[in-house]
DNA sequence: GCTTGACCTCAACAATGGTTGAGGTTTTAT
DNA sequence: ATAAAACCTCAACCATTGTTGAGGTCAAGC
């Protein structure tokens, strides 16, 4: 065995997708949509260096969030093509990527609490019903919220 | 004006849309989805009951708590076709989306607290970052859960 | 040198949730 | 009676996130 384990050695495809715990036809879509970059052995094959299965950690992260691919890209593009991703990157991306996942959260819950105030009611009201108006759109109908207190419970 | 306001009277597929607040086409999508259910008018248009507003207002809740419109579908199977849907229905049907809204937000907060955990750490490890392991996936690694602790910090 | 595994491209397909458009019909209002 | 508005069907298209397959090439072991 001449061949030790060599942390610059470049990484196939098939490599990849293997450490990355991806489909190879995933490495190639990724790659496709611009989210990884390489480039090819004189027999036209895919090469990577190891900075890949980072970004590849960090693109499945960030789709747990219900971050989409594009938005991944877009944040990609703030570090320097080709540059490994440094803790200080993962750090904004991670950070960034933190909000949203709150106003996810948030929304969710929000749904949530209506619903267990609405279970049983049922009212589904456009108007009146929370479950109905999301953001507030009772403004919208110009005659200011009007909120009805039933009388008993 | 001999038309009053009818609330038994059919409505139209426009009408449908304006009242529940969908495009016409989604009306159509939701039918050919077996979602909402009508009759046919002598001219071949497309004629419903008031309750299919319910329906609908039921499906945009569904909805946004991330429900398919199969499982949708699937639920309103419970209730007899043509039906309106009760209070009653309602309930049974919103508790039970409530649980898996419940587990959608777990799932997220508990990604939320792991990226805090891992900001500025960045390491991304497959087998030791709880980022990369969603479930518990340790266990499959045969070996028993390795848990390395740095020595400091 | 030959076989085999790994790789290549490109197109098509899959599921989800709809929207758009063409070409024709029905309903409604005047 | 007629014009306009609303409606019909069916196919194609949109975005998203990939997977599958056909037909051909590259690389490595024996």
């Amino acid at each position: 065995m001449t061949q030790r384990i060599d942390t610059t050695r470049a990484l196939s495809v098939g490599e990849v997708a293997r450490r990355s715990g991806v489909a190879i036809s995933t490495v190639h879509f990724y790659e496709a949509k611009g989210l990884i970059e390489g480039w090819r052995s004189g027999g036209n094959q895919r090469r990577y260096t190891r900075d890949v299965l980072r970004r590849i950690a960090v693109i499945r992260v960030a789709q747990r969030a219900g971050i989409g691919l594009a938005d991944i890209r877009a944040a990609f593009a703030a570090v320097p093509a080709g540059r490994t991703l440094t803790a200080l990157d993962w750090g904004a991306l991670s950070s960034a990527w933190r909000a949203e996942l709150d106003a996810r959260i948030r929304a969710l819950t929000q749904l949530r609490d209506e619903l267990d105030g609405c279970i049983g009611c049922g009212c589904l009201s456009l108007s009146d019903c929370p479950l109905r108006n999301p953001g507030d759109r009772l403004s919208e109908t110009g005659a200011g919220a009007v909120l009805l207190e039933p009388s008993g419970q």
